[in-house]
DNA sequence: TGCCATACCAGAAACGTTTTTGGAAAATCG
DNA sequence: CGATTTTCCAAAAACGTTTCTGGTATGGCA
């Protein structure tokens, strides 16, 4: 409404009757300024309500003061928590977030980087992003700081972030060959996820050494998505010898398993058990109470922050990779099997 | 690593032999430029890799194309709703958002419409944000133009986009007292919400009407978490008549509240009815199966992103609101009361 | 009292655009 | 054929900072 102009620094400098030069080093808090002189430039400055504007000053220090994210999708629960973790750091570091949604689509991917380099974002950080594809690395190689988590092209050496697939895979697999669960299904996250690969590669390793037969059927192929978790779970229960126990690629996806034995009348955890991978809030709600693999996901994120500022510092540091440990949290949705082995339910 | 400079339109200039405002009238797909001239311009542009800079094009114009936009906590699951609702409109006018979470918080939120305005964004969409605090009005008479989503203080006539919440508490309670509710317990959100308010009154205004009589121990105050509901939920099924039914201020609310039934071992429907709003995606998974009030999140968030758009071209135009239709979806959550007068129960 | 170092301040350049203004060449018209 | 319009292009200003370079008091010291 009212047409107010932008209070500029010069206006400050008018006031004050001092140089420009001599108002900013006073407001930056630079150099040998007089205490004086400081105090009289904070007052006009407060007085006139002058703040610096943030463009003009990431034009000049060719420095935005902005660190770009990308997300695979914000809706997916675990999303958030990687974010916040981010914030955490940016807020300590007086820099903000460009945040933006992939769904997981290549395209808008890199669209959505161009964007950011556009923009001059001191850096970014990718959460679960393609990162191998020739256009993506020509992107990445655009000298601009980038950390990576969750997923990653171990031939690139980039600064990434990721969890111990290990750990926690193979002690949900052991926790539930030790309920004497004999068949157990696996939802396999995104087919260019580093971090799913390594998780179907331990579930493997682990079910031989414990001489648990796994046949393809019992890989079901899809992403983090809920839509993927229901699929799994109806594809695993019209098998002819379905399994006592699922394990899926993310919580959400393990609430997809659940809605089709659900749908299937199937009781959880008495008819089949289903064990996550998040420990997203809801997981310890009550109505859900699922078994899951516990990600420190804000901690995640703080530590690839943490990392993209020291590697804007230092842009020719050596590539650092932080690997969180995981771990089982046993809750309600999973229990021994009803049987030896499974009766056979069909849909 | 590669040392590269930044290629600029002077490179472009430079590589063609045009004139540096040829070249940006040209790249513009402006004013009188041959064919023949701008073909040359967009190969040379390409060629170098020319990506003209946001910033130096912000601290020209004005205009930053970007929006900013406030949220209360992003982990509840019903923001990102919103807030793909206004990203939807933002990439169709080839802005940017720049997204911040204020956990409800008035310094953070203040903190934050700060930074906004020092960016320069062409305007902010403030969800569930406060709204009357002379701090926060004196950011908002800043002249840069906003939109309010879910929280306003009808005071001050501004752009505003809401959610009918007659229709749907309404609904919702006559929905309870079809099923032969008698006590009905309330959750209210944060006590400076409008929306908040208004759905409080129309349960009371309702209740009255269907000759329901509401005590003051039957209204909980909290905000929109799951410790509220928690709260709620151990708070009204400790009273000497609890309520057979207690509705919720949002789907999380209602999930603690779940919890707290759960917790004293009732089972829901059966022993306790639970309404939620929002109609987050959640709700309708079988694990929870949450009667709930739909909302429109998606909708309401690009609606307001489009009044943004025309207030930011039309700065004097005359604020509007819209309120969006909410209804009622029934699903498990609720049913008839055990006895037509609850038991008494205790934690 | 004169010289030098120090402490502070003023002016101007630079960041990469868009836009305005002016000017030259080409084309049209009298 | 000259004048006027049209079409396009060149130069320069502006956006609001930070920073570099240079300069002027002021104080201390000889």
């Amino acid at each position: 409404m009212t047409e107010r102009k932008r209070v500029t620094i010069l206006d400050v400098s008018r006031a004050t009757g001092l140089a420009l030069s001599t108002v900013s080093n006073a407001l930056a808090g630079k150099n040998h300024v007089s205490e004086e002189t400081r105090a009289t430039v904070l007052e006009a400055a407060t007085r006139l309500g002058y703040r610096a504007s943030t463009v003009a000053r990431a034009l000049r220090m060719q420095r935005s003061f902005t660190i770009g994210v990308l997300v695979a999708d914000v809706a997916n629960p675990s999303s958030p928590d990687f974010v916040r973790g981010v914030e955490d750091v940016a807020i300590r570091e007086k820099c903000t977030l460009l945040l933006s949604n992939t769904d997981g689509d290549e395209e808008r991917q890199l669209l959505h980087m161009r964007t950011l380099l556009d923009r001059q974002v001191d850096g970014m950080v990718l959460i679960s992003q393609h990162v191998s594809s020739p256009a993506v690395r020509a992107l990445l190689d655009a000298s601009t700081p980038f950390v990576l988590i969750q997923r990653r092209n171990p031939l690139f050496p980039d600064d990434y972030v990721g969890s111990d697939n290990v750990i926690g895979v193979s002690e949900a697999i052991n926790h539930l060959h030790a309920l004497k669960h004999r068949r157990i299904g696996f939802v396999r996250g995104p087919s260019d996820s580093s971090t799913a690969g390594e998780r179907l590669e331990t579930f493997l390793a682990e079910a031989k050494r414990l001489r648990l037969k796994v046949d393809d059927e019992l890989v079901f192929k899809g992403d983090y998505g809920f839509e993927t978790g229901v699929a799994a779970g109806r594809h695993f229960l019209r098998l002819r010898r379905p399994p006592t126990a699922i394990m899926g690629s993310s919580d959400i996806n393990a609430l997809g398993v659940m809605e089709a034995a659900l749908e299937s009348g199937l009781s959880i955890p008495g008819q089949l058990s289903v064990v996550g991978l998040d420990d997203i809030a809801l997981a310890s709600f009550r109505a859900i109470n699922l078994t899951t693999i516990h990600l420190q996901k804000r901690a995640m994120g703080a530590a690839a922050a943490d990392l993209l500022i020291e590697r804007i510092r230092q842009p020719d540091r050596t590539p650092q990779e932080l690997i969180f440990p995981t771990r089982l949290v046993v809750r309600g949705s999973t229990a021994a099997p009803a049987l030896p082995e499974a009766p056979r339910l069909r849909a």
